[in-house]
DNA sequence: TTGATTCATCAACATTTTTTGATTTAACTG
DNA sequence: CAGTTAAATCAAAAAATGTTGATGAATCAA
């Protein structure tokens, strides 16, 4: 069943390496990653957010706006106030793709198993 | 059990997130992930993927590090070739973090339902 | 309307990453 | 040994990213 993603997925299409290589980018911060760790216990506000960085708020809004961009935040305008939250699609298609790249790593071992 | 691995990553410690941003950096790039997509199908040497770049070598050489300095890929010399593979760890690693994620996702669909 | 608040955008600058071509190292071959 | 091949390393230039402070847009409240 993985295996048939595998096939799915893997060689990967133009469009694929372009979609993934977003995801991994907008992934590849620190500053991001503890965004993502911040919602991860749920939807949060932007102001929420500014203690996150010592310095100022344009800083916040260019790497919530470099997630938004690669589909992994989604937000949501309330008032004043804009709340970021995780997209469950992106994870969802970013587990699909690593899930694809393991079922490769197995397939290869039994391909060609200890000896070596 | 998903569950609990999510426990265990999520508030990520600031070594994980580190890690983490090192292999999604690594990641990023649609070169890395072309490389990662010939290595897909198993072992190659490196002269067997200078073909990917139409560019120089040492540009090859230097994404090759990058992979392998994040962990990704591991390298096996024999004579005068240097044999690049994915390493399945990693793989694994980052299937535990994605993994991680969406149990996050889920359990805060569960808190907040379908309604708003 | 005026003023305050929340957030996005912009332009200038700083920093990091990537590319390139040249050089170096290592391993083999005759 | 001298010559050749495979690949890594280096330094300089180019390109992409991230930061900063200032400005702008939208929403609300008095």
């Amino acid at each position: 069943m993985s295996t048939s993603l595998a096939k799915d997925l893997f060689p990967l299409h133009e469009h694929t390496v372009a979609r993934v290589a977003r995801w991994f980018h907008a992934l590849s911060d620190e500053t991001r990653l503890q965004i993502i760790d911040r919602l991860s216990k749920g939807e949060q506000c932007v102001c929420d957010l500014t203690d996150l960085l010592g310095t100022g708020q344009s800083r916040l809004s260019f790497h919530l706006k470099t997630l938004k961009d690669a589909g992994i935040l989604k937000d949501r305008r309330e008032g004043r106030w804009v709340y970021y939250s995780l997209n469950p699609e992106a994870v969802e298609e970013l587990e699909r793709f690593v899930g694809a790249l393991k079922a490769c790593c197995r397939r290869l071992r039994e391909v060609s198993p200890c000896c070596k």
